[in-house]
RNA sequence: GCGCCUGUAGUUUAGCCGGAUAAAAUGUGGGAUUCCGAUUCCCAAGACCGCAGGUUCGAAUCCUGUCAGGCGUACCA
């Protein structure tokens, strides 16, 4: 039984108002004492010519008495619902064990295509904190898609092209040493990298021997093709071992290099349109008339740049996967590029490019300066990983020195409680990284979340020989188990909240209030300890079964693993 | 200069398609556990929601102005 439909429809039949305007109308109380479901009807005053205390009174008389609501109120101008607390309990909780893991599931996408396009580190450069935004995000929001029945397309667009590779094959033939590269890949790059933008602020004529490389590159130079080759595979190796680390899986490594070659058709095409002039000796897309700079097809000289090459992907995409939706999950700073290119998708008439969406987040920022790959100041992912491993095994020993796979453990409670920091607010919020912050595992955390589970765990292993599959749930209405259900069958919504506006942290935040309830609930009602009678007993422990299934459904959904005792 | 975003308890944030006492965490001060594992639970203090106007029965939420900060503003990505 729906709940929330049964008062829907009660109150159509007893208003003659519009079903739409009832289901917009009713909302969750902002108290649970002032009842399950509330519906105002301040505006129904000006059609019935009452005031709404009159109005929610007549209601609360009218409404049929049994069934889901146990209880209708009046109060002020709001008419306010109790469920039928025992009724409510049943229904959710063999909900939850036949759906399982797919509790909270829908098929909302029907199938349809996603593509989630995120990480796309550079080749090259340092895989640091700043790329864990997109990188969490994007994973995120893919599993959170693949949930609410999408078809999902993770998309790694690589860096893998560009001028900057100009920069850097320029600084390997000046100052690059194979030997001392093996040994430390990504660090040695990042070295000559940095001096390379140290030199060159000297003697501008480096920049124009990096251009001059770069174009060798795109001509097809065997040299140049064979050091890009060399620097995309060593930094591949660095970067999937991250992403071993986070769990995180792509569908394609697809970067800008695999669309070097798709770009002259889309040149083609926006000239054929009558889209392209000339400005300062460079192609250009104008987009004034929408109050935006132009957007640069073609360099002065004749070379291409990332607008082109987006705008090649898209296209690409849109062949290849048929997409309902392209999000990219890429930062704020590059907003207006993706206005920019979108609007000229739509100006090419293009009208798949309206599921195109920038999924923008914040910076990640150090105390007090931006993190600048030119400037070495960076902090790597890694090393933020591995620390906060370090951290959670610490804790591990001193509190339970006996605890075995402490080592897998510690991976799993350590990577989350990264994870859980860049998906725990909005994301549009700037993060300022400080170790301090980043391995606090007190309050609203990963390790809160997985401890509650845990806990439950643990409880359900000491009540092996206990059969609660047919609970009688009459025995579980106190408050904290009540409140505990309603937030168990909100699942669902949070995960479409979160769909809808591209933010994981709602799952997030719907997590860790599940457990903090959890922890209420075990903490006041005790379900294998003391003198519980079976049959509350076996209803407690469906409650901690329902509640263990469905944290671990919504960690999965962060990236976030859970360990069955820590 | 122009565009976009942000400004809510000491701190980090939620709430922002208007509604019932502005919600959490952390920090601070107190308390619970003869322990289903204390990485737990409970209580308290703490906010003129940047500022000023306006719309409305009602504004943290919408509009206008203003101040502060961030990002962007054509041949980097």
């Amino acid at each position: 039984m729906d709940f929330k439909k049964y008062v829907i429809d009660n109150l159509v039949s007893l208003t003659g108002l519009e079903r739409e305007t009832i289901e917009n109308a009713v909302e969750v109380p902002p108290d649970e004492k002032m009842g399950d479901l509330a519906f105002p009807c301040f505006p129904l005053a000006k059609v019935m010519r009452k005031a709404p205390p009159l109005i929610a009174k007549e209601l609360a008389e009218k409404f049929p008495a049994g069934g889901a609501v146990a209880k209708v109120e009046q109060a002020g101008g709001y008419l306010n619902f109790f469920f039928d607390r025992a009724l409510f309990a049943a229904e959710v909780v063999d909900g939850i064990k036949a759906a399982g893991a797919d509790w909270g599931r829908s098929d909302l996408g029907g199938g349809r295509k996603v593509l989630v396009e995120y990480s796309s580190p550079n080749i090259a450069k340092p895989f640091h904190i700043g790329h864990l935004f997109s990188t969490a995000v994007g994973n995120s929001l893919a599993r959170i898609y693949k949930h609410l029945g999408y078809s999902v397309e993770s998309l790694n667009h690589l860096g893998d092209w560009g001028t900057q590779f100009g920069k850097l094959i320029c600084a390997y033939k000046r100052w690059g040493d194979r030997e001392v590269i093996e040994k430390d890949p990504i660090n040695e790059l990042l070295k000559i990298y940095v001096k390379f933008h140290e030199e060159a602020e000297k003697d501008p004529a480096l920049d124009e021997e990096a251009r001059g490389y770069f174009k060798k590159l795109e001509d097809g130079d065997e040299e140049t093709t064979a050091l890009w080759k060399y620097f995309k595979d060593i930094s591949l190796v660095e970067f999937n071992r991250v992403y071993d680390m986070l769990g995180v899986r792509f569908d394609s490594y697809n970067g800008e290099a695999f669309y070097s070659d798709k770009m002259d058709e889309v040149v083609e095409i926006l000239r054929d349109k009558g889209l392209l002039t000339e400005s300062d000796g460079a192609q250009v897309v104008d987009l004034s008339e929408l109050n935006m700079p132009p957007c640069i097809i073609l360099k002065s000289d004749g070379a291409t740049i990332y607008a082109t090459r987006d705008i090649a992907a898209a296209l690409y995409r849109h062949r290849t996967y048929d997409f309902y939706k392209n999000i990219y999950v890429v930062g704020t700073p590059q907003a207006l590029h993706f206005k920019q290119i979108f609007a000229v998708m739509k100006k090419a008439g293009w009208d798949w490019s309206e599921g195109c969406e920038h999924v923008n987040f914040g910076l990640v920022k150090l105390p007090g300066k931006s993190m600048s790959t030119r400037h070495g100041d960076v902090v790597f992912l890694e090393d933020v990983l591995n620390e906060s491993i370090e951290k959670t095994k610490a804790i591990i020993k001193e509190n339970n020195p006996d605890m075995e796979d402490i080592d897998e453990k510690s991976k799993k409670i350590g990577i989350g409680a990264i994870l859980y920091t860049f998906l725990k607010n909005s994301r549009e919020k700037d993060i300022v990284f400080s170790w301090e912050s980043m391995l606090d595992f007190e309050g609203e955390s990963a390790p809160y979340c997985q401890y509650s589970y845990a806990r439950g765990r643990s409880i359900l292993r000491r009540a092996a020989d206990i059969d609660y599959s047919d609970a009688d749930m009459s025995k579980a209405v106190s408050d904290e188990e009540y409140t505990l259900l309603k937030q168990l069958n909100a699942y669902g919504d949070a995960v479409k909240d979160a769909a809808e506006r591209n933010e994981p942290f709602y799952v997030n935040r719907y997590v860790t209030n599940l457990a903090k309830s959890f922890n209420k609930f075990y903490n006041t009602n005790p379900i294998m300890k003391g003198d519980v009678d079976e049959e509350t007993k076996k209803a407690r422990l469906a409650i901690t079964d329902a509640v263990c299934t469905v944290i671990k459904s919504a960690l999965y959904l962060l990236g976030i693993e859970t360990v069955e005792s820590m």
